[in-house]
RNA sequence: CGGGGCGUAGCGCAGUUUGGUAGCGCGCACGGUUCGGGACCGUGAGGUCGAAGGUUCAAAUCCUUUCGCCCCGACCA
């Protein structure tokens, strides 16, 4: 391609609204141009980049046998009501209506569907295994879209669904996509991890997510510095601290007046002060404080639609006890309780439950008996200091055990410092992009969906499921966040919209002329390459070379061309290496399958 | 959905407080001088000031409504 007739549109100013790396220079660099909020449009360099990954995507599934198929984004309403995700789904979905009125919405992903399809052809379990994919757009109103590719309401995936007669075999399914996973992730020259991960509304149990490690992720992630031990925060753990409490030193409950005394730096401020009463080791640091918060668990029956106004009651407040120090995992609360989310309960029905705002709240003796979770590390307190359920009064001298009971499990938020469940080592947390998620579905779909065959017996399965999420475009403006410096991205050479860009670094007819040479012989060697042929002086064609940031670059200057020479550059190292004209194209050619490009 | 911010030329912005014929930089077109890290000079094109309604002799500016976009949070197969 020759830039004089590229429909390249560089800026050199930064977009207002773009905040996030791959968003700025995605803008910049001329490959794609927004059209609504979350809704974007591919300019030709950013098409090419994108057929590249799912080039690359397409190889790995079809080398994993399976099959490639494609599905409607315009879904009949009645494939989501089979299941109950036309109401689950919520404002997400993207709805809208034909011109009889009858019911649609756009597919925000296709289980259902794909379980149609699958339910209507395969009857014996002798046409299993079935892995079937297919790479689309999906649509989801998302309550806010941000950062360009990243979280948009129209997007690209690659969504593939696999059907096995067992559990077991659909384990083996599961194993062979974390592989393909792998070969993709790698392939696209991204640093990642996999993680366990919540499984969300997808239902199922087993998940993996594969995480793109970036300062800009909306993920957070811990993964252990000696073993694979890998989670997403939302549901990693730790080690558990074992230590019992010994009540033996634990001196009697004391009741303590602590006025406006709300917040745990505030407990831990006022038994700072000399007069407090001191545990037997000191001060009651923020370590010993039993934060204790209310939640409201909704209702298990989705058709009881709670009231506005309505004041919570006994039955919907559970009480979650943690450690000052830690934060509680909501996910793991609401996991425990049975129920798909919980919210802090509102000052207001704390009062109207406990009779005490929050702050004063404490597991010991609420005025009503209540439900309560205590995280482990809260329980291992020997000696601690939580509200009194009495206005104005904390307790100290507490101790799971002996001043108070409960539910005793994990339910805190694990972070960096805490030590690997698995081996013990030291986790480090990481900021990460979801670019992939696999899931084991079992039978949530197929059973609703009544999606059978039958086996070797004779006898009537639900198929068992798995279904394998790639977010495309997602992926796209990953590998910048990851690749990419002061003056422009730095596309790795596998899915770079071109490999080489020969820059004529001036219009004297012998740099033209050579340009122009270099340029048909590496077409002819198979390189793809861009020639900027433009009549603009050097210093423009260099910065828009780093800005769109093509992995090879070769100037053709006069400096150069004086000693039968081209300056070659890579876009991601500082260093320029001088070679003779005669050796360029095929000391391209070399370079770009060494980085891992083919030749056409 | 809660909080905050912003809509003025293709892009980035000033002008709004205190109403009085809409401006700057970049980009674009033409001419000239330049030519290895986003050149310079000159000339020129380009705007219903997001939209609707209102106040006023007069509205980018004041009032009301509305639409859109961004950021933080909530949410997120």
């Amino acid at each position: 391609m020759r830039y004089s007739q590229a429909f390249l549109p560089t800026i050199k100013e930064v977009p207002k609204d773009a905040v996030d790396a791959s968003h700025v220079l995605l803008l910049r660099g001329g490959y794609i141009r927004m059209v609504g909020a979350g809704i974007y449009e591919m300019l030709p360099l950013g098409q090419r980049v994108l057929k590249r990954v799912q080039a690359i995507i397409r190889r790995e599934m079809d080398a994993a046998n399976a099959q490639e198929v494609l599905m409607p984004a315009i879904l009949p309403a009645t494939y989501f009501q089979e299941t109950g995700r036309y109401d689950l789904y919520g404002p997400v979905l993207l709805r809208l209506k034909d011109r009889k009125g009858g019911e649609y919405h756009l597919g925000p992903t296709h289980e259902e569907i794909i379980t149609d399809m699958v339910r209507r052809e395969v009857k014996s379990y002798r046409q299993l295994p079935l892995n079937l994919y297919q790479i689309q757009m999906k649509y989801r109103d998302e309550a806010r879209p941000r950062a360009g590719l990243m979280r948009c309401r129209e997007f690209m995936m690659k969504d593939a669904y696999s059907f096995d007669v067992s559990e077991e075999k659909a384990f083996e399914s599961y194993a062979t996509m974390r592989e393909a996973y792998h070969r993709i992730f790698k392939s696209l020259g991204l640093d990642y991890r996999i993680v366990e991960a919540d499984s969300g509304q997808i239902g199922g149990k087993t998940s993996a997510e594969f995480q793109v490690l970036a300062q800009s992720g909306e993920d957070r992630i811990v993964a252990c510095t000696k073993c694979d031990y890998a989670a997403n925060v939302e549901v990693a753990e730790a080690r558990i601290d074992t230590t019992k409490a010994d009540f033996g030193k634990t001196p009697e409950r004391l009741l303590v007046k602590t006025p406006k005394t709300k917040s745990i730096e505030q407990v831990v401020a006022f038994f700072a002060k000399d007069d407090a009463p001191k545990s037997a080791d000191g001060a009651f640091g923020t370590n010993r404080i039993l934060k204790t918060l209310a939640y409201l668990v909704p209702s298990k029956d989705p058709k009881k639609e709670r009231a506005a106004d309505a004041v919570a009651t006994p039955d919907e407040i559970a009480l979650v006890v943690v450690r000052g120090d830690h934060e509680v995992n909501e996910i793991l609360v609401a996991r425990a309780l049975g129920v798909d989310e919980v919210h802090l309960a509102s000052e207001n029905d704390v009062k109207a439950v406990l009779g005490v705002g929050p702050g004063f709240v404490g597991p010991v003796a609420p005025k009503v008996a209540l439900r309560t979770l205590v995280d482990h590390a809260a329980a291992a307190v020997a000696d601690g200091v939580c509200g009194a359920n009495q206005w104005d009064h904390h307790f100290a001298h507490v101790a799971y055990g002996r001043d108070f009971e409960g539910e005793v499990m994990h339910l805190r938020l694990v972070g960096a410092g805490d030590e690997c469940p698995k081996c013990g080592g030291g986790l480090e947390a990481y900021r990460g992009i979801e670019g992939g998620h696999i899931f084991v579905l079992g039978t949530h779909y197929s059973s609703k969906m009544k999606a059978t065959f039958l086996d070797e017996t004779g006898e009537s399965k639900p198929f068992v499921m798995g279904c394998y999420g790639i977010g495309v475009t997602r992926l796209m403006a990953s590998a910048i966040e990851q690749h990419h410096d002061a003056d422009g991205i730095r596309w790795p050479m596998s899915i770079a919209p071109y490999q080489a860009t020969v820059l004529s670094l001036g219009n004297e007819p012998e740099i033209v002329e050579a340009a122009e040479k270099l340029y048909e012989a590496l077409k002819a060697k198979g390189v793809d390459v861009l020639l900027d042929d433009r009549h603009e002086r050097p210093g423009v064609k260099l910065k828009d070379a780093d800005l769109v940031g093509i992995p090879l670059r070769i100037a053709i200057g006069k400096r150069g061309l004086a000693e039968g020479k081209a300056e070659v550059k890579l876009r991601s190292d500082a260093d320029v290496t001088m070679i003779a004209m005669d050796e360029v194209v095929e000391a391209i050619a070399t370079k770009v399958v060494a980085l891992g490009g083919k030749l056409l």
